[in-house]
Order: structure tokens, then sequence, then C-alpha cells
RNA sequence: GGGGGCAUAGCCAAGUGGUAAGGCAGGAGACUGCAAAUCUCCGAUUCCCCGGUUCAAAUCCGGGUGCCCCCUCCA
């Protein structure tokens, strides 16, 4: 068996095979730092931590570096409409983008360039690239010339005729470089500074570098001239990671990389959730409550299942509905999970080295295996946590499971790893103790007594008041046979 | 105008030639004073439509229809 990836370079599925045996060398267009990150980011971000967790769950050593973009006109406009500086402006958009991707459990990268950080690589690949003809300077500017290479829109798989021939109806906009260039198909690898913009001195004057080219000169600087797998949104086909292939390349003469994975877009109403059409619900708002529609806390791992119920280059349409289901997914999966915690003591499991259940293991393999297909290997880890969701009830109502401990015990580790694969882990840190209601225990337990003795008594409409109003405060009861009432916030 | 992709139960979603995974919601029964929770059972004679190939197709081929993404910053 072996991994196949769809990968957009040759429309295909294809075996994987990295460059170096045991060995992945993985890039990620991360987000450029100007505002907090939106469920789109978090699908990206997090089917490429399933890849690269899955890829060490197949054993291989993976390294995996994703940049930030840090010089950017939307970032120089953050920073005027708020009196702030790039600088400041990305800091603190880096740090909250950490903060979301921590509570989503997505692993941290081995590595984080910045396009700022990022000058001297740049500045050499422009110069190699204008020694080969492919970028000539213009008035400060440096500019790559595309129709020099002879494989561009080998990704994309388009031809540059035949852009130029439709254009799509929509408007188009005016180029304001456009006199600059020889061609309008030519993209900025350097734009020269305007007044009261932060530079960088250059060979061509000052100024700063186009976005495409901070890519080509991390992956290189970071990974290596050829890499395995090079990944980002669908959006990024063109023409972002066009360029990157026509520049690296063109300086290089070697593939940049080997394999191209793209993720599908986020919808909203069947419409691509994005900035500028404002539709677009940020991380930490809809985990804290305040997507309007769906004015409850969502916990972080209901997302992460949200994005992977879906097959991670299909479109995925956000919808309260859709979150609902994830969250109460979730709770069904938190409970397998949970089960080894609340009953392993008890039923006497022991410490020595438990084995994965090869049958179950397999077939999450054979799932993940075809293109990294996660609802496939989700159908597999909810089959153990529903297994293991009844036995922890048959043993809390019959005081014994159906099932022998040691198999129990296979089922919860086998469990607890292939979720962990998906990154889909019980974090204790996030269980809010906080009595929302107010009441302490012992108010809690004496109402309870009560009740108790309402019911005893048949008053029932007493006892039930008592519930209610337990309920107020946010206190479920469960009566179980004997008398006997549990309860939980 | 060009390029890419998708259409499977109420909703989400696997399945690429051998007779439809899984999740959510829903229904019935058990339990309960009633609930909640839990347990057991139940759902597509059929995979957008029309042709074709085949012993056999959701899966392959041809033709339609509808939707999305990209060609402008975008994950």
């Amino acid at each position: 068996m072996s991994l196949t990836l769809y990968n957009t370079l040759t429309r295909r599925e294809e075996p994987f095979v990295p460059l170096e045996p045991g060995r992945v060398r993985m890039y990620c267009c991360g987000v450029t730092v100007y505002d907090y990150c939106h469920v789109g980011h978090a699908r990206s971000y997090t089917i490429w931590d399933v890849v690269r967790r899955y890829l060490m769950w197949r054993g291989y050593q993976v390294r995996y570096v994703q940049n930030f973009t840090d010089i950017d006109d939307k970032i120089l406009n953050r920073a005027r409409e708020t009196g702030s500086t790039m600088q400041a402006v990305a800091d603190r958009f880096t740090e909250t983008y950490f903060e979301d991707m921590e509570r989503l459990n997505v692993l941290k990268a081995d590595e984080y360039p910045r396009a700022t950080h990022t000058l001297n690589g740049i500045q050499r690949l422009i110069r190699e690239l204008e020694t080969r003809g492919f970028a000539y300077p213009a008035n400060g500017d440096v500019y790559y010339r595309v129709r020099k290479f002879d494989g561009y829109g080998k990704l994309s798989n388009r031809k540059l005729e035949e852009m130029e021939a439709g254009r799509s109806g929509r408007v188009e906009a005016a180029d304001a470089d456009a006199p600059k260039k020889e061609d309008p198909f030519d993209f900025a690898l350097w734009k020269a500074a305007k007044p009261e913009e932060p530079f960088w001195e250059s060979p061509w004057g000052n100024g700063r570098p186009g976005w495409h080219i901070e890519c080509s000169a991390m992956v290189r600087d970071c990974l290596g001239e050829t890499i395995d797998i090079h990944c980002g949104g669908a959006d990024l086909v063109f023409p972002h990671h066009e360029n990157e292939i026509a520049q690296s390349e063109a300086a290089t003469g070697k593939p940049l990389a080997n394999f191209w994975l793209h993720n599908g877009m986020v919808t909203v109403s069947g419409e691509k959730m994005s900035k500028s059409l404002g539709n677009f619900t940020t991380i930490r708002d809809l985990l804290d409550g305040k997507w309007s529609v769906y004015p409850q806390v969502v916990d972080p791992m209901a997302l992460r299942l949200f994005i992977l119920q879906a097959h991670y280059r299909k479109p995925l349409d956000f919808t309260p509905e859709a979150i609902a289901s994830a969250e109460n997914g979730w709770n069904t999966l938190k409970e397998g999970l949970l089960f080894g915690k609340k009953f392993g003591e008890k039923l006497g499991w022991n410490d020595a080295e438990t084995e994965t259940i090869s049958a179950y293991q397999e077939r999450f393999q054979q799932a993940m295996d075809g293109d990294i297909n996660t609802p496939g290997g989700l159908a597999v880890v909810f089959e153990l946590a529903k297994a293991l969701q009844r036995e922890g009830n048959v043993l809390v109502h019959q005081g014994k499971a159906d099932t022998d401990a040691a198999t129990l015990q296979q089922q919860w580790h086998t469990l607890v790893e292939l979720a962990e694969v998906l990154g889909l882990e019980v974090r204790s840190q996030e269980e809010p103790q906080t009595a929302v209601g107010g009441l302490t225990d012992a108010e809690i337990e004496a109402l309870i007594d009560r009740r108790k003795a309402a019911r005893q008594a048949k008053n029932f409409a007493e006892s039930d008041r008592l519930r209610d109003e337990l309920k107020t405060s946010g206190i479920t009861l469960i009566d179980k046979p004997g008398g006997i009432t549990e309860w939980h916030r």
C-alpha cells in the first residue's frame, strides 16, 4: 500500500515518493499578517497539519516550513488606518495567528520565515534572474519577464494567449504599473518605495519585494532548490504558485516542488469566504460564541472535525447547522477519547505497552492513503469511539462491560492514536470550571436532597420545579436506578 | 472567452466495474413518576438527466443540465 496524493501539477493522483527516502520537505504558504484568521484559514492550516501528522505517522521525518508575509500593501493600509506601523501590525497578527492555531491544535512549524528576514535571499534571487535575462529593472521596480519562461502556465494549465483572448466579463482594473512593463503579464519582483513607506536598500534603489518572490527565496533558504510538497489554498494556484515556479525554476533550472497540493475553499451560502466579499467569520469569533447566527461557544475540536469531515479538495460550506452537527459529533468522539481516563483504573489496565488493533489501523491507513481521505479515516475513528462510548455506559449502569478489559484497552489505545493523527485530542486546559449560576457544590447538593425528598413524597410538581431551577443555573441532573441522582454543569 | 472541480438519503459525506461506509438530524421500543442520559432496532431497489459499453456501472464512454473556484489581493 502506498500513499497517493493529487498533484495539481499533473492533475492526477500519484504515488508519493520523497526525494530522499524517509524524509519529507514540505512548504506551506502562510498568511499575510494584517488581520485575524478566518475559518478559511483554519481549514487550510488544519488540513496541512493533518497531512504532516499523517506523514509522520507513516514513518517519515517531516521538515515543515511555513512563512509569514509581513511586507504587503494590506498591512501598510492597516497601519495607516490605525496610526501604527507595518512592523507593529505584522507582529500583532502573527501573535494572534499563533493563538488561533494553538487552540485548533495545529502543530508548530519547524521554521517560520518572514519576508522581512529574507531580504538577502530575495535580492540574491532577483539578481540571478536579472543575470539570466528573466528580470529587468524599470524605474526602480524590477519585473519578471514571463514570456521568457517556457513552462509558464504549467501548474494552472493555462496559456497566455487564451487568458489574453477572453479576460472574462469583469471590468479590467487599470494597471498603474503597465507603462513600466514590457508585457502586461510581467509581474513585480521588486517595487520602488513610495514616499513614507518602509523600504530596504537594493541595487535597484530603495524599495520592497513583490509578493511572489519571498516564497521562492524562503523555500530555497530553508529547504533547498527542490522540495517534496508545496501546499496552499486553491486560490493561490494562479498567479502566486505559477509565479513561484517561474522564479525558482528559471534561477535554478530544477523543479521547485514535486508535489503541489491545494485545498478547496470554505464557502458561505455557496460563495467563497473571503475578505473582499465580507462574508468571513474569524476563528476566534466562532470559538468564543461571537458568530451572530450561532451565538454559542464552539469547541475548537468541533471546528477541526467540521473541517475534516469533508475531503480537503472539495468546497466546504460553512453553516450553523454544520457547526452544530460537528459539535455533537465531537461530543461522541470525546466520550470515546475520555474512556481510558474514566474507566482505565477501574478496569485494572496495566501500564504495559498496548498494541494498536491492526484491523482498524489498516482501514484507517487505507482511507488516508487515498489522497488524505479524512472522512473515510473518521469513519474508523467514530466506530471505535461509539463502541467505547457504549461500553462506558454499560459499565456505569451495569457495573461491568461487555468486552474484556484488555480488548477495551487496545480499542482505546487505537482510538487515541488514530484521532491524534487527525489532531483530535481532548485538552484539559480547555475546561472552564467557572460556575455559571454561581451555585456552590454544597448548594447544589442541598437542592438535590430537597428534590429527592419531594420525589419520595411523590410531590413531582415540586421536584420538577427544583430540577428546572437547577437547569437555569446550568446544572443538568441525571436520575439513576436506586434513587441516585448525579449532576454536571 | 479560457482553465480547474463538483452533483450520492432531511443535512454533511465516503465509495472509481461486482451489487451503496461514516457523522448529524429523525422515528420506534426499553428504562423513567415525567424528563435527561443511555441501550436496541429502523432509513437510498438506488447514486442530477438521457443514451452507450459490459454478465455486471454510482463507478467506464458520449451528450445534456445545474453549481462552485481561478484568470484582481486572497488559505
